[in-house]
DNA sequence: GTGGACAAAAGTGTATACAGTTACTGACTT
DNA sequence: AAGTCAGTAACTGTATACACTTTTGTCCAC
């Protein structure tokens, strides 16, 4: 989202390692995250350490229990239905404006994610297909201009990224690029109504299409005995 | 918006002070916050006011330059007008919702709000009449039982708090307090359409008026000399 | 054998110290 | 007199050290 500074923050690469270790189930939800056990495995001071998990914390992705320590974040499935309830009703008003100021630069811009996205669909990187999909919708944002718009969206889709990493089926990433592209030829056509509607009902399928009964490992006795 | 932990943190405390001072323009946009002197101020070490400013960077208030320093953040009014146009999308989605979930109960925590909202627009605490006038649609969105709505309605509000502090005149905070009564009435008569249509021009009177054209001192030498 | 109190270990919260960068001052050059 | 470069002061970025809290493990009483 924002430019990285690169070299300058080591305090990112620490944050990204993080996110990629989470969303892969390389550490598992409920998860302890000692400060002094990560500077040894990054090789830096807790300071560091300590920056990059209250960044997580903001992210959603971790837990900061004051005087107890950091927590791989349970994704909690409430959380998840008001992520895509706030979703709804955001991006069918979004699409709405974005066909009243559509141009053939944009839908170009649009039509080359998708591209994009069908490859990632293809592969095997999960977090990195993930991440695509979840950027076609930043991306419509942005070329609205409204980077404000640009990043609430990054951050409610980040927020349930955990989710729909563990529950998100290949075969419903590709119903999903499938839908990205219908979006993309009804904005062409300029058929606001086409387009609000496939929205909905893009980002209703998502939702459906996670699979919440799968079992989730907890560390949260009271959680796993209930 | 969350629970504060009380005495645990004296983060918060700064936080809170420094936000306040922000607000109230006894610390003018660009200017520098050493991080010493503020350590000195309050009493504490560097550590605590770093944090402190990077959780100020996060909702805004702040400008983190790297190796520079932190600076008072300059509102620009391009945010605020992109600000102001997520805020339509999501509570004119909102009030439609709210409508067909609406109770007495609800009803009444609202009526409560607006009653608070005309004391403190008679006083004379512009800092707290604001924070107030901005609750009022969180409140609208932790009725709804969505959290999530909530929190991102709490951030975008008070991402543009900084603007609405300096720019929004008495007898305008007084005009919002009519349309909050004017809007409560409308939702309590579940009459969605008139409730909807009261929030969209809610949203755009607030906007509206907004006096952007009153001069704002600056320290940045190529904005002031443009 | 169980429950509780106490002690040791581990971990977080905060302060301080050191290193590297930026901004300023002043003398020197053109 | 203006511009430039060196040296210095101030400040940020990172690491380390210390205080306090939580947790764990052990021992004793019952």
């Amino acid at each position: 989202m924002d430019a990285a500074p690169a070299t300058l923050s080591s305090t990112r690469a620490i944050v990204d390692a993080l996110t990629k270790a989470i969303v892969e189930h390389r550490l598992q939800p409920g998860s302890k995250l000692a400060e002094q056990k990560l500077a040894d495995h990054f090789g830096v001071s807790r300071t560091l350490v300590r920056q990059a998990l209250f960044q997580l914390s903001q992210n959603r992705l971790i837990r900061l229990e004051p005087a107890r320590g950091a927590f791989v974040a349970a994704p909690a499935v409430d959380e998840a239905r008001q992520v895509f309830a706030v979703r709804r009703m955001l991006e069918t008003a979004m699409t709405r404006e974005f066909v009243q100021t559509v141009t053939p630069a944009k839908i170009k811009a649009l039509r080359e994610h998708v591209a994009l996205e069908k490859a990632a669909v293809a592969g095997e990187d999960v977090s990195g297909r993930t991440e695509l999909l979840g950027d076609f919708h930043v991306r419509m944002a942005e070329l609205m201009g409204n980077k404000v718009l640009a990043q609430m969206l990054g951050e409610l889709i980040s927020r349930c990224a955990l989710i729909t990493l563990m529950y998100q089926t290949t075969s419903a990433a590709e119903h999903s690029n499938d839908e990205h592209a219908d979006i993309v030829t009804a904005l062409a056509a300029k058929d606001e109504e086409r387009a609000v509607r496939l929205m909905a009902e893009h980002l209703e399928h998502v939702e459906a299409h996670l699979v919440f009964d799968r079992k989730v490992p907890t560390h949260d006795i009271t959680l796993a005995l209930s």
